[in-house]
DNA sequence: AGAATGACGCTGA
DNA sequence: TTCAGCGCCATTC
């Protein structure tokens, strides 16, 4: 389809988060236009077929923690490994000071356009 | 078709 | 701060 499938939008959103810094499922949702979508968000990133140029690892909750699951089967862990080497410190319970490399885009209207 | 299931988020205890 | 409960909604059973 021409506006791409919510899959390639959320992918297309998460490309555009810069390295070292971060968004949550809700944030990217509302920037897709999709407000209360956040779990389809999470459904979207987890169809990403790893490794992916999608910076998906830059993506997590809004209390500021990596969403631990068993049914990642270790991407969870990935990516924390992820985030450590782009420069955010990520404690042993996936918390991580969010507010601090919060993704703030400049034009988040420009984002659901296509180009 | 109906129920269960989350890579979520917010509120209240 | 941590935790349970609830609303949310596409996907999966």
């Amino acid at each position: 389809m021409a506006l791409g499938s919510f899959d390639q939008r959320v992918w297309r959103v998460v490309e555009r988060i810069p390295p070292g810094q971060l968004a949550t499922y809700g944030q990217i949702a509302e920037l897709i236009g999709a407000y209360g979508c956040a779990r389809q968000v999470g459904w979207a990133l987890r169809r990403l077929s790893l490794p992916s140029p999608v910076p998906w690892h830059r993506v997590v909750n809004a209390q500021g923690r990596i969403a631990m699951s068993l049914s990642r089967e270790g991407s969870d862990w990935i990516q924390r490994e992820l985030l450590i080497a782009e420069g955010i410190p990520v404690d042993a319970a996936g918390r991580l000071p969010l507010a601090r490399y919060r993704w703030q885009p400049a034009a988040p209207w420009a984002l659901v356009v296509e180009h």
